[in-house]
DNA sequence: AAACTGACTGTTA
DNA sequence: GTAACAGCCAGTT
């Protein structure tokens, strides 16, 4: 097997297993991943996604239950997960309680 | 190799 | 409720 155990795969992995209408954090993912302390580089592995990745990045927000993209970027988030039934207000906060999943 | 960057988080005020 | 700071650590220059 030639497959490499690399950061981003891993963060690759657990973000795919995001089931729909659910959401997790940077900080969970770090977690899952055994990098407890790398949350900020979860965001930069989905900062970097390939385009066309089907992976569903919009289901990672912070700990606060908050968008952390803004302006259009934000929107677009926002959008993708009112389309899968998860309550978004105007300001990117979201019921962290009701949608968390735990991997 | 060294410096810089940041889709984070916890602490403190 | 806000804001400022300091750790954090993998990716990019």
């Amino acid at each position: 097997m030639t497959e490499q155990d690399t950061f981003p795969r891993r963060i690759w992995q657990i973000v795919a297993a995001i089931p729909y209408g659910k959401v997790t954090t940077y900080g969970d993912i770090a977690r899952l991943a055994g990098s407890p302390r790398a949350a900020r580089q979860v965001g930069g592995v989905l900062k970097r996604l390939p385009a066309g990745s089907k992976l569903p990045w919009h289901r990672v927000i912070n700990r606060l239950g908050e968008i952390s993209l803004t302006g259009a970027d934000l929107d677009r988030q926002r959008q993708a997960l009112l389309a899968e039934g998860v309550e978004v207000d105007h300001n990117g906060k979201i019921a962290l309680e009701r949608y968390r999943w735990q991997g």
